[in-house]
DNA sequence: CTTAAAATTTAGACAAGGCTAAAAAATAAA
DNA sequence: TTTATTTTTTAGCCTTGTCTAAATTTTAAG
């Protein structure tokens, strides 16, 4: 059984690896856990002795096959609750991070099963990001950003990169949510800026915003 | 702030206090909490430091108002948990108690707050317990114990008061759950063991049973 | 009312998980 | 390629919550 210490570790070494490459290093995991890099560098000696990463000194961690599924599920977790709190207690997509990563270190594998069917096998969570089904597999998602798309394309919104409670305020402020329809008006080539159509109204939007939302294309 | 320690200390005084009247010895504590004497010495000094229980050295320990309140409101989050669970995930009412301990853990105000909501307000949960308002306030409830019913006497089974699984089990082989109706066909004065009357199923049982099976008498 | 037993508290230790400061290794710069 | 800088690790300490063993207080028994 893991703590909920080296649970929170295990799920943070995940996303660094799939943000950024194999083999993490002790500062990017510090940077991640806001803790130092001395506390990093003692737990991933604890979850190196428990195989649930692969680690030499000086040379970053992976995680093995084990602890990629102790974080996927973690994932899992997390991701199930945030559609239960969204969709059945109706809160706002940008309130329920904070309680999901209390939800996520349950211990009841009865409990999630049931939760998933309870939510009929939801693919995908509040923020556009994939639900890993029970056996672990995380079907990939072809999102794109924004950004990547060209005047007169259109998308469906299905998440954001920054997750920051302002980003996602201003994003209701224009009525940007999941599932919203955005096409591409214009796009200025010079500052990347672009005006876009939500719901029947135009926007004018930087390139930084446009590089943090996600969106399936049709 | 309280942790995950503190908080299940807190409880279990406040249930000690409920069904053997105030002032709770280190002992009983202790065994509440499957640890050690002196392992509850040190928490409840610094559980008086925190001036949520009262507490004078070998005098044993009270929760002050403060403490009674927080006490209260872990109970009431466990006690919609449960109802959660049963009426949402259709767990059985003897499966729940466990997920329940982790769940009352949760912090958000919020979130009970409209999980009570989605649940309608629910007053009891699914052993029959009443579960206090958002002010901490509890029904009082008139449920008497089987024990206490004379020959003849009936009454709808509204909860148990030991509640290990192992008891919770033996009641489903004998179809008794919230709601059943209970009559007494025949007490036996020297071992104060019963005949009763269940779903028109006649079952023997002993003093022990009766004195762990709560009744709302009509 | 004194002694034996039971309950409680203290003292000292330990594991988990964190920190700071200093040492060592790896990387970048001159 | 030698030095400077950054990164990582080690060493030592702290807090929380637990334990055992010993000391102390309370309660019960004779």
């Amino acid at each position: 059984m893991f703590t909920l210490a080296e649970e929170n570790y295990l799920k943070a070494i995940f996303h660094l690896e799939n943000d950024y490459g194999a083999g993490v290093s002790t500062n990017a995991i510090a940077d991640k856990m806001h803790t130092r890099a001395s506390s990093v560098t003692d737990m991933i000696q604890k979850l190196a002795d428990k195989k649930v990463i692969s680690y030499q000194k000086y040379k970053g961690a992976s995680l093995t096959k084990k602890g990629k599924s102790i974080a996927v599920n973690i994932i899992r977790k997390h991701r199930l609750w945030e559609v239960f709190l969204v969709e059945k207690l109706d809160f706002q997509w940008d309130e329920v991070h904070e309680i999901a990563e209390q939800l996520e270190h349950i211990k009841s594998d009865e409990l999630i099963q049931r939760l998933d069917l309870f939510l009929e096998h939801p693919d995908f969570d509040p923020h556009g990001d994939p639900i890993p089904d029970r056996n672990g597999y995380i079907k990939p998602t072809k999102k794109k950003l924004l950004s990547k798309l060209k005047k007169n394309q259109r998308g469906i919104c299905v998440g954001v990169k920054e997750s920051s409670a302002t980003f996602l305020q201003y994003l209701d402020t224009r009525k940007i949510g999941i599932g919203s329809s955005i096409t591409v008006i214009d796009k200025e080539e010079f500052d990347q800026s672009m005006t876009i159509l939500v719901s029947n109204k135009q926007f004018f939007i930087t390139k930084k915003t446009a590089e943090n939302l996600y969106l399936k294309t049709i």
